[in-house]
RNA sequence: GCCGGGAUGGUGGAAUAGGUAGACACGCAAGACUUAAAAUCUUGUGGCCAGAUCGGCCGUGCGGGUUCGAUUCCCGCUCCUGGUACCA
């Protein structure tokens, strides 16, 4: 073979590895473990983008220098495939979507296995496999069957807390229940007729079912999330979209909010991610007052963090969409009030939360007593008050807060001081001041202050001490069919689990993947969707699973693929343990992120897993945007003009197909050929070429810029595509995608090649002992390349595999003692060309059988450093130095150098500083 | 609005316990090889000034500061980008 043949090459080796089984991994407790994981994907019907592999490509390469490294390395790849697109085109084409994803999903494996990753394909999952959510369905029914207890602080089974209840009721007990549960002795418990049991345990299992206020599209049948509605229509279709009560099921995720944030401390996780997942989960910690109203049985439940500010409270805020607000309203205030509420009501969320600025509210008439004064305060309606946060109502302190203090100004209200500050700037938390006008509490701190209003609160009864989340309980249902169905059926309108020996419950064969002509999930068109017991035959629930119910636990099934009497087996579990790194996009931080965290707390509390954190480091690729070209045509002609004459002609932009275009160039016959309508079109162009405009957009097919990775593969290999992804920036960094220096990368793995082929494409290389300088650059590639691993720092090492082959070939070295170590160095980033070279070296086992070569420092030492040397900051010499000498005789050679007396001018310097090995600065 | 991240040549980017800014590539220009083109190779390439020589000045988004020395640290801005919660 004379020619670097990429083709051949690859293919050969993917082959090779299929064959061997190379990349098989096993349990084998004397080695250790490396996992190495990367988000699955979605397998969508466009096909793989050179957007995809990013992550892959880099967590293949951790992989591969882990395994050189001796790790026992499980790097796995299944495919997330439930989902809405496959259902939305089953809708269209009548045809099931088990079918269209399956083809998708041929396709993306075959797209996979062309890039020649390391994955173990034996341990593909697919969470639309009944044998994988089975196990979804199983971790499901553990939940059901489960309660929080505070004082254990973990989930225990649900047996346990009856058999609390029929020993002391619920009134003294600890455990996470709603809002709403009513308290009940022993006696009462006994007493309880089964369904009322149940319906009071329902209160306490980790999912459950609950009444929940969503946004329901009455045209999709089926409801949305907030991402999905936009000004209240569907993102997707533009159909109206309400809110509305319904019977939901939902995961008592709050349970394990302080877990959640405790957690992330213990995780190398970038800050940012750590970050936005604390602001999601949003722990206040504060008090919760009742306020009576004047002349009124009603009371008024605000949520406060600071309760030490209760003195300079001036008015109450109420949402708008507090049933309380219109009842408080007095006849003189109805006219106003009433209209106020309507206006505010009719904007949606997403517009009253954009629109900071407009300040607006009604008073009701009403007042109601500060219980620490007995004042009268009066009662307002202000749309800032949020009907979903804590209790929807506010207690104001203008003086130190800042909406409040807006508000106040605005209408006209009191505003107090109470905390030692200056009002100057308007309002100030003044959060370590000390307090003033505020009768008993003067003079505390705010800490003191706060401690001593809970215990006045708590001893008159009205009110306590209170944690408050923003993070409210997951919504588990979605009114689909492509999803996993839930485990129950229902008898006297109450859930019940179906036996462990009827899973899987497999999802069941429709006549069409609409809701039904009454409203019901597409569930409902199953024939015969019903359980059968002894007592009877029961129909089964008809909402199926969220998307994000297989995908938050499928980092255990990797582990044990095929089991099938348990989700994974212990022994594996232990041993693999948590993901050791997890890459993947930013856009999951707060959903799958914490789901996953949260159903791995509930296995550990169960003692199905005995790790209770998955990913241990997690790295965020950046996204690849599309790079989107243009040509400009002469309006109302066909004929197009260059970029840089686009101006003086009166032309429009167009976008053209990325892949006629090269280096910005446009392909003339390519274009002509691409559409009917430009078979006859004609150019005007700049020296000869065509030159496209270019933006940085989306990748979208509409935009013609979607770059797929098989023309890559086809045109320069998957060497090149896997180094040149890499080479690109770096990993976290959004980027756009351009294949302008594809060839760099390209033409670096030809010399590479030629390296082990010196003369006429034979290969040859020679047994003679490498020389000092040889040994060096490699040692210095070696150094590099694992500093960068530890910074994930993948574009840099590109550039040093570069530096090094650069220094090779001008050495004119093909010493086998530096060309084999330099196979194994690349072979993670280039692993086909490494493979073909290793085997060319003699060797009859893959590379990946291979040690990484050991860094000696020695041979980086030097002797000698050439010293820049600086006057007054500005560089003026450079001397070459031995290491050896010390600050006064390099202060004297400096003080020689004939550059350096010049720019003296005779003088001496008034400062010298030298810092062996870096510098020489004198300041004159 | 708030919370992150960022801004370096024509382009992607490199260099931060403060120490020679522009590594490595792309692009461009000139040359070699060739009937020619492609490919390949060699050389040059931040800007400005300069007898285009010796060399000098300016330069890491903008304005200040600390320092012998700042892309790096501090203060104040601008713009881009991701997230989001008017969270009491």
């Amino acid at each position: 073979m004379a020619e670097y043949n990429f083709r051949e090459i690859e293919q050969k080796w993917q082959q090779i590895w299929k064959e061997k089984g190379i990349f098989k991994s096993a349990v084998d407790p004397k080695c250790p473990k490396f996992y190495s994981l990367d988000m699955f994907p979605y397998p969508s019907g466009a096909g793989l983008h050179v957007g995809h592999p990013l992550g892959y490509i880099a967590s293949d390469i951790v992989s591969r220098f882990k395994l050189l490294k001796g790790f026992n390395v499980l790097h796995p790849m299944g495919y997330d495939s439930f989902g809405l697109p496959a259902e939305q085109y089953a809708i269209q084409t009548g045809q099931h979507p088990a079918v269209t994803t399956e083809q998708n999903i041929s396709r993306y494996t075959e797209q996979l296995k062309n890039i020649g990753f390391a994955f173990d394909w034996d341990r593909e999952i697919r969470t639309s496999d009944p044998d994988y959510y089975k196990w979804t369905q199983w971790i499901f029914m553990q939940l059901f069957s489960s309660y929080y207890d505070l004082d254990a602080d973990k989930a225990l089974p649900i047996s346990s807390l009856v058999a609390r209840f029929e020993q002391e009721g619920n009134a003294q007990f600890k455990a996470v229940c709603d809002e709403d549960t009513p308290s009940f002795t022993a006696t009462q418990w006994k007493d309880f007729s089964s369904n009322e049991q149940q319906q009071l345990l329902l209160h306490y299992r980790l999912t459950f079912l609950a009444e929940t206020t969503v946004n329901w599209c009455g045209a999709l049948g089926t409801v949305l999330s907030n991402d999905e509605v936009k000004d209240g229509f569907s993102e997707r279709g533009g159909h109206p979209v309400e809110r509305k009560k319904m019977m939901q099921w939902s995961m008592r995720i709050t349970a394990y909010a302080d877990r959640l944030i405790k957690g992330l401390d213990q995780l190398a996780w970038s800050e940012p991610i750590k970050e936005m997942q604390r602001n999601w989960i949003g722990k206040s910690i504060g008090a919760e007052i009742v306020f009576a109203v004047k002349g009124s049985h009603q009371k008024i439940q605000v949520f406060t963090t600071r309760v030490d500010t209760i003195y300079g409270v001036t008015y109450l805020a109420l949402a708008p969409e507090s049933d309380l607000a219109a009842e408080l309203i007095t006849d003189a205030q109805r006219a106003t009030a009433e209209t106020y509420i309507q206006q505010a009501k009719n904007r949606s969320e997403r517009e009253r939360m954009s629109d900071v600025k407009t300040i607006s509210g009604a008073f009701t008439g009403a007042y109601a007593i500060n219980p620490f004064n007995g004042e009268e305060i009066p009662i307002w309606v202000a749309d800032y008050v949020l009907a979903g946060y804590g209790t929807g109502a506010v207690m104001a302190v203008p003086a130190h807060d800042e909406r409040d203090y807006n508000f106040a100004t605005h209408f006209g209200l009191e505003i107090r001081q109470v905390i030692e500050g200056s009002m100057e700037n308007g309002s100030f938390p003044g959060k370590g001041g000390i307090i003033i006008n505020s009768g008993n509490l003067t003079g505390l701190t705010m800490k003191e202050a706060i401690n001593q209003c809970i215990d006045f609160l708590e001893e008159k009864g009205i009110g306590r001490g209170k944690v408050q989340y923003r993070m409210r309980d997951a919504i588990f249902t979605r009114q689909r069919y492509w999803g996993e169905p839930l485990p129950v059926y229902f008898k006297d309108g109450l859930p019940y689990l179906i036996e462990e020996k009827d899973l899987p419950l497999v999802l069941p064969g429709v006549d069409k993947y609409l809701p039904t002509e009454d409203g019901a999930p597409p569930l409902g068109r199953a024939k015969d969707w019903t359980y059968t017991t002894e007592s009877g035959t029961y129909p089964l629930e008809l909402s199926t699973m969220p998307g994000w119910a297989g995908s938050s636990w499928y980092f255990f099934r990797y582990m044990d693929p095929s089991n099938m009497q348990s989700f994974a087996d212990k022994d594996k579990t232990d041993y693999w343990g948590a993901v050791d790194l997890y890459i993947g996009g930013s856009e999951h931080a707060t959903g799958h992120l914490l789901y996953s965290r949260f159903w791995t707390k509930f296995l550990y509390d169960i003692g199905a897993v005995s790790i209770d954190e998955p990913f241990k480091k997690m790295i965020n690729q950046g996204m690849i945007q599309g790079r989107s070209n243009f040509v400009y045509r002469i309006k109302g002609s066909n004929t197009f003009v260059s970029l840089g004459l686009k101006d003086t002609y009166d032309t429009s932009a167009m976008h053209v197909d990325v892949n006629i275009v090269h280096n910005d160039q446009l392909n003339l016959e390519k274009f002509k050929a691409w559409r009917l309508d430009l078979a006859n079109a004609e150019f005007i162009l700049e020296d000869g070429k065509y030159h496209c405009g270019a933006e940085v957009e989306k990748m979208s097919k509409s935009k013609y810029n979607v770059v797929n990775p098989d023309d890559i593969i086809e045109r320069y290999g998957a060497d090149t595509l896997r180094l040149y992804e890499m080479f690109l920036g770096p990993l976290e960094q959004f980027k756009p995608w351009n294949t302008n220096g594809i060839d760099g990368v390209y033409k670096f793995l030809r010399k590479l090649w030629n390296l082990y082929h010196p003369q006429n494409g034979a290969f040859a290389v020679s047994d003679a002992p490498p020389s000092k300088e040889e040994l060096k650059a490699l040692h210095k590639a070696i150094k590099k390349m694992e500093e960068d691993m530890a910074n994930f720092s993948f574009n840099t090492s590109v550039s040093s595999f570069m530096i090094f082959v650069n220094e090779l070939t001008s050495l004119g070295c093909n010493k086998r003692e530096v060309l084999e170590p330099l196979a194994i160095l690349i072979s993670p980033y280039a692993p086909h060309i490494a493979e073909e070279l290793w085997s060319l070296l003699g060797h009859g086992e893959s590379i990946t059988k291979a040690s990484f070569p050991k860094f000696q420092e020695a041979h980086l030492v030097e002797s000698n450093f050439e010293y820049p040397v600086m006057i007054n900051g500005k560089l003026r010499a450079k001397l070459d130095l031995p290491l050896t000498l010390t600050v006064q005789e390099i202060e004297k050679a400096a003080l020689a150098d004939a550059q350096v007396q010049k720019w003296l001018e005779g003088k001496a310097p008034k400062k010298v500083i030298i810092v062996p090995g870096k510098i020489v600065n004198l300041v004159v």
